[in-house]
DNA sequence: TCCATAATATGACATAGATCATGTTGTCAA
DNA sequence: TTGACAACATGATCTATGTCATATTATGGA
């Protein structure tokens, strides 16, 4: 297995990386320094696993670049895509890191990514050590409970169109970029992907999504899709018939 | 609308109701008194709010006695309950407490309740000063992140009859009380609390805890559901066919 | 104790969405 | 440029589960 090269880089280096992620960002220079020490970054090709469901938790992860799924299989193969990480999203910061437990899901990349890497032991310690920075991630953990509450209300009361509609709103909110047509989801999702995320089979996701293009709200930038109207997309997610 | 009614105790009695509670039985005398100040206990009556969605969040509450159901509503008005709580949970100690966001959902009692209620910022400051209550804290949410993510996965993958195996083996591990006959759930949970809780209506719930119970997995003691064989309720929510 | 109401149960039917089949379009490497 | 493969698209079924209708059985308050 190939678990993409690991290269150490100097500690002025890592720092200024670190200072660039917003949950990090508050750190004070003594935190950053014990930080670093041991800090590895590490680049993957697209298709790579960083770590897979039940591997141990032994690191930290920082997402600097490029874009990670969060994936869990059923035993026939199906695959339910819990979140995708974009740059300065943590993960595996969760329980599995302090309860020694393994991990719940797989990370997968979705194309070249880098992460930064920081021991459990050195994480452990930075919390320990700076309550404001447990207070964030603390923060950062309620809101993808949130997150993750939200999707189980979805999954549970809403129709498929729905489900997509609210889907690409969310993906819309978080990532989009403003361009002079819409919101661009500048990361390579496919219909698969969407299918995965939204719980659906991947021909109703297909459909969904040609019947908002055709509605116009959807449209495409070279191979990503644009929302062309937020709005009108949050309405539908919410709308009885 | 009746709140419950509120009752301020002694220092000591609220402080020896603190230390029974698992998650914050590790806190240090001096923390233990900074809580206490303000703390109060609610009593609530079946049926009623703690909060509602959209509510600020003002408090952080951890649950005595009695039963709580975490509740998200749809437009339509169908109920997706994302969590029942029992004693010794924390609720409302995420995100919105912090960010000043209002509740993302409701706390509804399923029976006679009572809540310690802690201001917020009592509970900011603890956290603040006390870097192993920030732990548990992240523990928690982790843990209960990885919940909601399994949940999740439930909902996008499983067919009817595993959702409500699933969901049966995991209130048995988390509250069955061991008996002679089983795992006895000692909640008053409805056909359409559970429904609700697998995201399924309240036919094919009844339908599917009918062919349990035929199969012998699943039993009755009182108006309390057993479960009669845990394992084989597991192999259930994961066999293909 | 009795009555009104809520909870449970079960059959008949409707339908959203999965599955299968087939074809088109896009993409990238040789 | 071409060829092979992945992604996208769309129609035709099939089926699991929702919905509706109707009983039966508990439950809790007067």
């Amino acid at each position: 297995m190939d678990w993409g090269s690991l290269y150490t880089f100097t500690a002025m280096d890592k720092t200024s990386r670190l200072r660039e992620i917003p949950l990090l960002s508050f750190l004070k220079d003594r935190d950053m320094q014990s930080l670093t020490t041991g800090m590895t970054e590490a680049h993957y090709k697209k298709g790579q696993y960083i770590f897979k469901e039940g591997d141990p938790a032994e690191w930290f992860h920082v997402l600097t670049s490029g874009a990670v799924k969060c994936v869990k299989s059923s035993p026939e193969g199906k695959e339910a895509v819990l979140k995708v990480l974009v740059p300065g999203d943590l993960f595996c910061c969760e329980a599995a890191v302090f309860d020694g437990t393994p991990h719940p899901g797989c990370a997968l990349t979705m194309g070249p990514v880098s992460v930064m890497k920081i021991r459990k032991a050195a994480y452990f310690k930075l919390l320990q050590h700076n309550p404001e920075a447990a207070l964030e991630i603390i923060k950062y953990l309620g809101n993808r409970l949130n997150e993750a509450q939200e999707t189980a209300k979805t999954f549970a009361l809403e129709r498929a169109d729905q489900r997509i509609a609210s889907l690409l709103a969310k993906l819309a909110e978080r990532m989009g970029k403003p361009t002079p047509h819409g919101l661009l989801l500048d990361i390579r999702l496919t219909r698969q992907d969407l299918a995965d995320m939204a719980g659906l089979a991947l021909e109703t996701t297909i459909r969904m999504i040609s019947k908002l293009t055709r509605k116009g709200l959807l449209g495409k930038s070279g191979r990503c899709l644009v929302i062309k109207n937020l709005k009108r997309l949050k309405t539908l997610a919410e709308s009885t018939v």
